[in-house]
RNA sequence: GGGGUCGUAGUUAAGUUGGUUAUAACGCCGGCCUGUCAAGCCGGAGGGCGUGGGUUCAAGUCCCAUCGGCCCCGCCA
């Protein structure tokens, strides 16, 4: 046997080979992906990050190598030596990229043995979560999950790329930092050198990447973990990367048309797609009242229509009433809806009931006219100017929500998705992105009782509406703004407040009292004492964007090492427990 | 905090109205085989049904509790 990794270097990636190396010895190193055994000639399918090729272990070029190819079972490790030829006429394989060709073997070593993996390294299995996550360092040499990895690693070089290249400036900053209040549950770390206090993981480097335009650096941007301690979903994990972006004298268009361009390189460079420029905007409340969601996914139609005026005087007491009440009626009508059974129709109404809709009224349009339980209780004209408003023509099917503002919009903004799936109305290769603007600078927080930041404390308002934040909060417009793709927010910013007053007046408006004001944010307040420049940025979610990229179902298929929905990591059973040496040094007690 | 769903060999699943030794496929082990590529053929091993209670003559099937995966609501500046 021959010396690999000292002397035998590997040539060749396995999945890399094709017919131009025909002729070629090749050193390939990688793990026995299958094996077929016929007794007198052994195939075994080698595997690396950038494919499998076909090995022969033919007894007349080697004996050895073909006694010893007996003993390779699944993920053994393998160091081969060995001619590329053609495959004889007859013998290609045309679902492998490396199908023209094969290695015949000379030399083999086998560099470590396996256990038998506790599942099978194929595409197609579908393997439950528990057991891949377990097994993560297993589930991650499937060559589908490593294409995941690989595009991120791709999109990240991009970025950088691009950045560099725009004359962006990478500083890092701390992830020991302080805990500030708005916004989500701080990841508390505590200090040892001081007793009883508390770093916070940061849910962003916000207030740093503020500071760096204070500083002077003009152009900043981060590739960066962040953590927030909320609950978990298909698309948000505790710890996720941001693309973090903050740049001086600046308008929000400026801001837009630069990312514009960066999105634009990301998807020519990592999925060779062109993008066309510049991309639709939608204002948020366009957005909301059309699509039901600050982050409309405009792949497909659906749209949402307010009928309230033509119903609130209805005959139909449930209607009136509820507009009365301060409710609103509104519907959304789908063509060819005649496929929609009833059974179908109480599914959509329990699917709307979990956004608190109290019922989902329909209608078919047939041609004698409505069909309908409510079509009793409304007049002609009533029918007539809905179908005007809607639309509506034979064969749709209204569906009708009449709730409060929030609820109708939730149901039907989360419905018109329901269905669009259902009904198999998005066109998979689409990529629709949109900015959406004029966000409200706040939201009324219904458990808290007062005004939050819809982005941030620190956006600044439009200039005209500052005299608004005292007396009219509600009113008052953000210079903010979200990139939608999809349907899913991919990216979100704001130009900053850069004059202390006006920043005091928000966290004014948040309720915040001058000591708290000082003692939370007292640094910032100070720093934009000494010259802050105009400045404003943005962030993007990378894990979200390469989720969308690659068409992952869940954000944990793009990122290496994730956690289950109860924020726990199954491979190394991460939070556990420590022992009391190490809570007494921090000076900590459990109390649970 | 709440709703839904799933948990049966290594893996993926089936398991009727509760009823003999719990099925199948793939994988695994052994044998045969020089052109397969989800190789084939023959033979074999392997689980007591997430865990703990309960009902019953009898529980994978029913009840209660509990643990865990996933999806969702709340939450996520």
């Amino acid at each position: 046997m021959s010396d690999f990794l000292r002397i035998l270097k590997r040539t060749h990636y396995c999945g890399d080979l094709n017919a131009t190396h025909v002729g070629e010895e090749v050193i390939l190193m990688g793990w026995a992906h299958r094996r077929r055994d016929h007794g007198g000639v052994i195939f075994i399918d080698l595997r690396d990050r950038e494919g499998l090729v076909q090995v022969v272990f033919n007894p007349e070029i080697s004996l050895a190598c073909h006694s010893e190819a007996g003993r390779i079972r699944s993920e053994f490790v393998l160091a081969i030596k060995g001619l590329v030829r053609k495959r004889p006429e007859g013998m290609e394989n045309p679902d492998l990229k490396t199908g023209a060709i094969e290695v015949m073997a000379s030399d083999l070593e086998i560099l470590n043995e396996s256990k038998t993996p506790p599942f099978l390294l194929d595409n197609t299995a579908e393997i439950s979560e528990n057991v891949r996550l377990k097994y993560r360092y297993l589930d991650l040499r499937r060559p589908e999950i490593q294409k995941n990895l690989i595009l991120r690693s791709r999109v990240a070089a991009a970025a950088r790329e691009f950045f560099y290249q725009e004359g962006f400036i990478e500083v890092e900053t701390p992830f020991l930092t302080k805990s500030t209040p708005e916004g989500a549950r701080d990841y508390l770390v505590p200090s040892r050198v001081n007793q009883g206090m508390f770093y916070a993981l940061p849910q962003s480097p916000q207030i740093f990447k503020q500071l760096l335009m204070v500083s002077g650096f003009d152009r900043y941007y981060q590739i960066v973990k962040c953590f927030r301690d909320e609950d978990l979903r298909a698309d948000r994990q505790p710890e996720f990367t941001q693309i973090d972006v903050e740049m001086s004298f600046i308008t929000q268009e400026d801001i837009i048309k630069i990312m514009e361009r960066m999105m634009a390189h990301l998807f020519s460079v990592c999925l060779g797609k062109e993008l066309s420029l510049p991309f639709p905007r939608i204002s948020y409340v366009e957005a909301i009242n059309r699509f039901g969601k600050d982050s409309p996914d405009m792949r497909f139609g659906l749209e949402i229509h307010d009928l309230t005026d033509i119903l609130m005087n209805s005959g139909f007491k449930l209607f009136a009433e509820i507009v009365s009440g301060g409710g609103v009626i509104k519907a959304i009508s789908i063509e060819n809806g005649t496929s929609l059974s009833r059974k179908d129709l109480d599914e959509l109404r329990d699917y709307v009931a979990q956004y608190g809709a109290k019922g989902l009224a329909w209608a078919r349009i047939t041609p004698e006219g409505w069909t309908s339980p409510i079509f009793k209780f409304l007049t002609p004209d009533e029918v007539a100017a809905i179908n005007k408003k809607m639309d509506a023509r034979e064969g749709a099917v209204l569906l009708f929500v009449a709730d409060s503002p929030n609820v109708a919009r939730d149901a039907l903004g989360n419905l018109r998705i329901h269905l669009a799936k259902k009904l198999m109305l998005i066109d998979p290769e689409k990529l629709a992105f949109t900015w959406v603007t004029e966000f409200p600078l706040f939201d009324y927080s219904e458990t808290e009782k007062r005004f939050v930041s819809t982005h941030h404390p620190f956006t600044s308002p439009v200039p005209e509406e500052i005299p608004l934040i005292e007396t009219d909060p509600d009113k008052v417009h953000a210079q903010a703004y979200d990139l939608v793709l999809n349907g899913s927010e991919v990216g979100g910013g704001s130009i900053r407040i850069h004059r202390k007053e006006v920043q005091k007046l928000i966290f004014k408006a948040l309720g915040l009292s001058d000591d708290e004001a000082k003692n939370k944010f007292g640094f910032l307040l100070d720093a934009l004492e000494y010259g802050t420049p105009p400045h404003g940025g943005i962030a993007f979610g990378l894990d979200r964007l390469v989720m969308l990229m690659t068409g992952a179902e869940s954000i944990r298929d793009v990122i290496a090492f994730p956690k289950t929905q109860k924020a726990t990591c199954m491979l190394t059973d991460a939070p556990s427990q420590v022992s009391v040496e190490q809570l007494m040094e921090l000076s900590l007690k459990i109390v649970i």
